[in-house]
DNA sequence: CGTCTATTTGAATGTACTCAAAAGCGGTGG
DNA sequence: CCACCGCTTTTGAGTACATTCAAATAGACG
């Protein structure tokens, strides 16, 4: 039980590594602690890694012109989190990442990454597949803000991610599904009193 | 100048492939020609191909419970298309696609594309750097829904798909900027009448 | 040329936003 | 450990952007 074996695990589950490319894939890791509200980074920075959220809860989000965040995903444990436009192409980040609460993640270099895609090529699968399941979830989300009202794209996130509704302050869940926080209050209450 | 020729030139933009990988590739595609408005493949059915796009023009979209349809892509000469949640997960497929005139695609089978990342690994990695792309703009497009006006993103539309405005019905841009074509008949008449 | 589809126009409506202010809650320091 | 300050949530009134429905007009394909 290291600080490595949830991200064996999450690695596990799509491809099957040797103690020594376990070992390797490990040794390329930089772990980071943050604080809350501290940044993982910043709109603006290249973002130089994919990360691996080990303890904790980061929001990522866009900001547009008049100051408006957009959050565009949650990252509790076990999930991946970076700026995927500034990874690809090297240029500044359109996304900032911020911890919600004390969090501690394992950084993977865009560098190292495609390191290990030349020496353990497995790894150009798992990426491929986690890549995969953020463009389907992408795309349906894509659908849901095009076809549903905000009350539905509610309860949908409630049964999608039962467990953050708990804990995240409502202004972020409001961000994510699209509308304002005070909108967000008013909408949620209806939907209380209907059951 | 084959029919192949396009498709191998796309595949060159990320990975170099020997002449007899190109030939073993080629071997595993399987040609079919569209009508206007025939459909590649429809919501429900397992879509079991990926297609490349070599002659005319196809739309991807969704259909919602009112029988609203979204658009999600359009999928022009030298452009992939597929339902890739259905792919991936071997589920009914979300999304239709239909060809807005006649058009030409190549299939390549989700088997045929399994084998061919065993038997060539490179294409692991062209189908990540597409897969990468995509997750990029669908992404950008979840920003723009949620930051932008309607106008805006019409805009946009026309700055990145400058051949496509003017050869798209504008029922298709309106569903694809994700408003009603009354609504957008009226911005666009606005939106020329201010230059 | 005729029919079917796409686009335009108008009026009434609805969903969600803005701005302002009050109330509630929670983390941090004393 | 409690109190306070600041952030979050609620509430309300007025407004804006986009929708719905209906009907007229325009355009394209066979």
């Amino acid at each position: 039980m290291t600080e490595f074996s949830l991200i064996l695990q999450n690695i596990a589950k799509h491809v099957h590594l040797t103690r020594e490319e376990q070992d390797y894939f490990c040794s390329l890791l930089e772990p980071r602690k943050l604080r809350r509200r501290e940044f993982l980074f910043l709109e603006g920075d290249i973002c130089k890694y994919s990360s691996f959220v080990n303890q904790g809860c980061l929001r990522g989000f866009a900001t547009d012109k008049n100051g408006t965040e957009h959050v565009l995903s949650f990252a509790p444990v076990d999930w991946w989190i970076g700026d995927i436009y500034s990874l690809v192409s090297e240029k500044p980040a359109i996304l900032s990442a911020q911890a919600l609460e004390a969090t501690e993640v394992l950084m993977l270099s865009r560098y190292n990454q495609d390191q290990l895609y030349q020496n353990v090529p497995k790894f150009e699968r798992f990426f491929r597949i986690i890549i995969e399941n953020s463009l389907v979830a992408n795309q349906q989300r894509l659908i849901d803000n095009m076809s549903l009202t905000a009350e539905e794209r509610y309860l949908n996130f409630c049964k999608k991610y039962p467990t953050l509704v708990y804990c995240l302050p409502q202004k972020h869940i409001a961000s994510y599904i699209g509308v304002t926080p005070e909108f967000f209050s008013k909408m949620r209450k209806e939907s209380i009193s209907r059951q």
